[in-house]
Formats: structure tokens, C-alpha cells, sequence
DNA sequence: GCCGTTTTCGGCCCGACTGTTTTCAGTCG
């Protein structure tokens, strides 16, 4: 059973004791269990059958512990199935919607016999819920309109949709002289893999000047609300984006506060009243003076706090706030540590630019080096390059390199991994490459046990030297392929093949959680485009962004080492 | 149900908004 089926049967029993008022503390065990099962680096099912202690993972006790087991040894939970057997089936959908909790879901149930957010529409269209007692008109109102646009909801967009649209709209608010700052909140600031509405904050001090202008900017669709602090506007592609202008002498709070995440916060919250502070968006307040201390940066709020800062893509309620406390967070990677990009195509298969232009604009990015890595025959749609091709590209970049100096152009594949694990090319040949990148493309349905000996077999091939994109997910297209993910860090670990964090941004893969517990247990990680133009090489952004979330520093990533590093570690064994 | 520099019991983040009420319950982020 994997993390996320587990979390969810947590999130429901939440739900579940909720509706049936049990304390609220209580409940929130649960929800903090269930988040903290759905973002654990580790496979809980593997804990299980390797015996570690689940009451590891913080928020995790011995009931929760117990239960889980449970779950993962026999697929199923007897404590669950009681509850759930003590309400209506669709009762719990109920919370889904905006404005409805739990005493109103229950009242629905009890007192209208609503058991479903259909039932729902329809008890408010023929006026059942506008005259249930301390409920009226406009509660029936906004639970029809919170239906209707839940129906029509659009997905949590992929971080590389968002950036590039929020990033446009800074650079013209910028433009405006009364603004002094300006930000993105939220988990977009955050680097999530996707996110949601977006929260980009100021501080100006000419509020409405500013205001006027975001509402008018050419990008904006329609205006969802204009007032004095705030605005918030759907732009093209129906993102929604909140700009909140904040006092200037509070801003580090503020945005310390919209950052979040909202489990981060209650840490440090819980942390702070034990030192008697209350912390809120305005400040920190001692409990005894009654004084309230005003920040201007984040950084200001953490050292008050007594914390090392915490980058922002770890502020996950996690481990940061423990280990800020013992200054043990380390100098994550950043873009300009890298090297060179170890993964990208050209025109002679899938690609638009020539190897040359992509060696010329890798070069102008401080790069010392880039692998050309086309696709193998095996993958006809992206015209593969078969034996003779791949031969003359050979000798095609030898021919480049000849002709440049301080840059360096490594050849390379990227392999077929066929359905039986062997590869799509002959070894004497792949023995030839610089650098041997293989990857799954094809049979993705394959189950557990045979795509994980499938992707070991490759792993284990001596010429293959990094695994990419190893989970071929396709953020909100194709689910991850089955596969054994602990069984590929250990065969990587002792192969030393490396894993890639593929940075395009339908990608991301591997993912945030995935790239801590490589990192963890010693896995060589890289991070590459997977580029099939120039304007691709700037992918690299989103991939630093994953490898900061798994808490990576540069000599964890392989192409922040120099070329002669890269070389002897290509060389290896 | 979890957890510990007020520890094995007794707490548990904080502030704001909305609607229906006259002081607050419910919900949200």
C-alpha cells in the first residue's frame, strides 16, 4: 500500500471522528498524521516489513502507529470500517464544500436527509436549507455557489505553468515607482510542484496607485475583487492571483505568515509558546509584557525565535524547525552551482536546435560542459538514432570539440530500456559514449515486481551511468510507473549510478520527497533539463527547486562538480 | 491522539470573516 493510500485513510477517519464531534485535537492527530505519512520521504510499507519504528515519523504515536500496521500488513482497518459504517456514504463529501464543516454537514444528514452533494443542490434549490434554523438565505446561497464552482473547479496548476505568468506580472508592477517590495507567498514561493491560487505580496506606500494598476495590467482576465489592501484577479489560463499590500514594518511576519505552509507554522507556533511568545502574522508578542515586536524580514523573525532562517521550500513542518534549532541547516544547492547539463537533445532526433547552438547557449549560462543525449532507435517516434547515426554524431562532436576550448561537449545517449530490461543498444558501443543515460519509454503498465527487475537490470549494466526520469510520471497526465523505489536507491547506492532529478516541469522527477531519501542513503543525484531547445536549458530552475525541497546541497547533485570530476566519475568502475 | 526545557497528565497556533444574533458559533487559511 502506498504513502498516499495510507494518508488517505487517515485524512478520512478525520474527517469521519469530525462529523461525529469528537475533540478537535484528536481530529488534528489524525490530519497531522495523515500529512506527514503523504509527504514521508520513506515507503511506509516498507518501514513496516523492515520493522523500523513508525513512531519516527513526528506526529505518528502509538495508536496511529498500530493502526497502521494494521492497514499495511492486511489492506484493511477494522476502526475505519466502524466508522464509516456509522454514516451515509457521501456524508463526507460535504466537507469538500467551502463554508460547510462539520456541524452543518451532520445538521444536512440529520435534520434534511441530505447524504450527497447532489441531494445537497437540491435541498437548497427547493428552499429546504434557507430556513433550517441559524442557517438562512445567504448560507444556501454561497453553498450553491461554492457546488457550481467546485463542478468547475480547474486542477492545481504545475509550478512551470504558474512562474513564468506571476513572474511577467511582477516584472510590470515593478515598473512602479511607489512600490519598495515585492514577493511571491504561498507554495508557489515555496516551490511546490504545483500550486494553487497565488499569493504575490508588497509593500508600497501608495496602496491604490498600485492596486490600479495590477487590476488593469494586460494580462488580467477578470477582476474578482478590488479593495484597499488586496486584489484578486484571474489572468489567462483561469490562474487566480491575490496581491496583498501589507505595512512595510510588518512585512516579515506577513510574509512569513502567507508562506507557510500552514503545518510549518503550527510547529514554530507550538515552539514559540513554550518560549511565551505568540507569534502571528503581525509579530511576536511576550505573553508576559503583552509587547508586541514588529519584523521587517523574515530573517529578523526567525533569529528573535532563536532559529537559524529556513529556506522557504523547507517549510514543510517536517524536521526544519528541529534542525534550525540546532543550526543544522545546511547551504542548499543553488542554480549558479552547477556546471553543466548532463541530459539534452537536439535535431538529429527529437530536438529543434543544432548541437552546436545548445553547446553555445549552455557555455553563455557559466556552463563548462553538456551531454548530448538523443533517444535510441527502440523510441521510433522520436526518430532514435540507431548504430551509423550515432557513430557519425560521435564523430560530429569530436569534430566541435577539436574546435573550442574551456568548453567541453560529452557524447551520449539516452537508452531504451526495453520491456525485458536489456538495453536498446549493443554494449560495445555504449562502451564508447561518454556518458549512457537510460530510461523506460515504453510497456509502462508493467507490473510492480517486473518494472522494478526491468529497471534494476539496467542499473546494473556497467555502462549505464545514470537513471533518468526514473518514475516517468507526467504531473496531472500519467501516473508514476510501479516500481520498487527503496530496491532502485539501494541498487544505485552500491552500482553508484546516478539518478536524475529531470527538471522539466511536467516532470519533476524524481520528486521532492523522492530526492531526500536518495540523497539519505547516499545516492548520486543529477539534475538535468532533459532540453530539446535552448529555451529549455532554463528548465534547470525547477529541478535546483526540487533537490532544495529534498534538502540538497551542491556536492550531493554530481553536475555542480568540474569537468574532471565528471569525467572520473564517468570512467568509474 | 500526540507529546514533553511547565514531561507521563494536561495541555494542544492564531486571527479573521460571515451570518445570524444581541454575544457567538462555525468555518477558513
Amino acid at each position: 500500500m502506498k504513502n498516499a493510500a495510507i494518508a488517505k485513510v487517515f485524512h478520512d477517519i478525520a474527517d469521519l471522528i469530525e462529523l461525529k464531534g469528537e475533540n478537535t485535537f484528536k481530529i488534528r492527530a489524525y490530519q497531522k498524521a495523515a500529512r506527514a505519512i503523504e509527504h514521508s520521504p520513506r515507503e511506509i510499507e516498507q518501514m513496516v516489513k523492515d520493522g523500523s519504528d513508525l513512531k519516527d515519523i513526528p506526529g505518528v504515536g502509538e495508536a496511529i502507529a498500530k493502526k497502521t500496521v494494521e492497514l499495511v500488513t492486511t489492506g484493511g482497518l477494522h476502526y475505519y470500517d466502524e466508522l464509516r459504517a456509522e454514516f451515509p456514504e457521501g456524508i463526507s463529501d460535504l466537507l469538500d464544500i467551502p463554508g460547510v464543516g462539520p456541524k452543518i454537514a451532520v445538521r444536512l444528514g440529520s435534520e434534511l436527509g441530505v447524504q450527497s452533494v447532489d441531494d445537497l443542490e437540491a435541498a437548497v434549490l427547493d428552499g429546504r436549507v434557507a430556513t433550517m434554523p441559524r442557517l438562512g438565505e445567504k448560507v444556501a446561497e454561497n453553498i450553491l455557489r461554492q457546488i457550481q464552482a467546485m463542478r468547475t473547479k480547474e486542477r492545481r496548476i504545475p509550478i512551470g505553468e504558474a512562474l513564468p505568468v506571476i513572474e511577467e506580472i511582477m516584472a510590470e508592477l515593478r515598473g512602479c515607482p511607489a512600490l519598495k517590495n515585492l514577493t511571491t507567498a504561498g507554495s508557489l514561493r515555496r516551490f511546490r510542484e504545483t500550486v494553487g491560487d497565488i499569493d504575490i505580496m508588497g509593500t508600497t506606500d501608495d496602496r491604490e496607485s498600485i492596486i490600479d494598476t495590477f487590476v488593469s495590467l494586460p494580462e488580467v482576465k477578470e477582476v474578482l475583487a478590488k479593495g484597499g489592501t488586496k486584489a484578486s484577479v484571474l489572468v489567462i489560463g483561469d490562474l487566480q492571483i491575490d496581491l496583498r499590500l501589507v505595512d512595510h514594518d510588518s512585512f516579515g511576519s506577513l510574509l512569513q505568515y502567507f508562506t507557510g505552509s500552514k503545518q510549518h507554522n503550527i510547529v514554530l507556533r507550538e515552539r514559540g509558546h513554550r518560549q511565551k511568545l505568540k507569534l502571528s502574522e503581525y509579530g511576536i508578542t511576550e505573553l508576559q509584557t503583552g509587547v508586541l515586536e514588529k519584523f521587517t524580514t523574515e530573517e529578523g523573525f526567525y533569529e528573535r525565535l532563536g532559529l537559524q532562517f529556513i529556506p522557504p521550500e523547507l517549510r514543510e513542518g517536517q524536521w526544519e524547525v528541529e534542525r534550525a534549532e540546532r543550526n543544522a541547516i545546511p547551504r542548499l544547492i543553488e542554480v549558479g552551482d552547477l556546471k553543466g547539463d548532463l541530459h539534452v537533445h537536439t535535431d538529429w532526433s527529437d530536438g529543434h536546435d543544432t548541437i552546436e547552438a545548445m553547446a553555445l547557449a549552455a557555455r553563455a549560462k557559466g556552463y563548462q560542459y553538456i551531454a548530448i543525449t538523443e533517444h535510441s532507435a527502440g523510441r521510433g517516434v522520436a526518430r532514435g538514432l540507431n548504430e551509423e547515426r550515432l557513430r557519425n554524431q560521435i564523430a560530429e562532436i569530436k569534430r566541435l570539440n577539436e574546435q573550442t576550448d574551456g568548453f567541453r561537449i560529452l557524447t551520449g545517449i539516452e537508452v531504451d530500456i526495453r520491456a525485458d530490461g536489456s538495453l536498446d543498444l549493443p554494449d560495445e558501443l555504449l562502451a564508447e559514449l561518454d556518458i549512457v543515460i537510460a530510461a523506460v519509454h515504453s510497456a509502462m503498465n508493467q507490473p510492480q515486481e517486473k518494472m522494478t527487475e526491468r529497471v534494476l537490470r539496467a542499473i546494473r549494466n556497467l555502462h549505464v551511468d545514470v537513471l533518468a526520469h526514473p518514475t516517468c510520471r507526467l504531473l496531472g497526465e500519467r501516473e508514476p510507473i510501479m516500481l520498487d523505489i527503496e530496491a532502485i536507491f539501494s541498487a544505485a547506492a552500491e552500482t553508484d549510478t546516478a539518478l536524475e532529478i529531470n527538471a522539466m516541469p511536467n516532470r519533476l522527477d524524481l520528486k521532492d520527497i523522492h530526492a531526500y531519501r536518495a540523497r539519505e542513503l547516499g545516492v548520486r543525484l543529477v539534475i538535468s533539463t532533459d532540453a530539446h531547445s535552448i529555451s529549455h536549458l532554463d528548465f534547470i530552475r525547477f529541478g535546483i527547486g526540487v533537490a532544495r525541497r529534498g534538502w540538497c546541497e551542491a556536492r550531493h547533485i554530481l553536475n555542480t562538480r568540474p569537468l574532471e570530476e565528471v569525467e572520473a566519475f564517468l570512467r568509474r568502475g
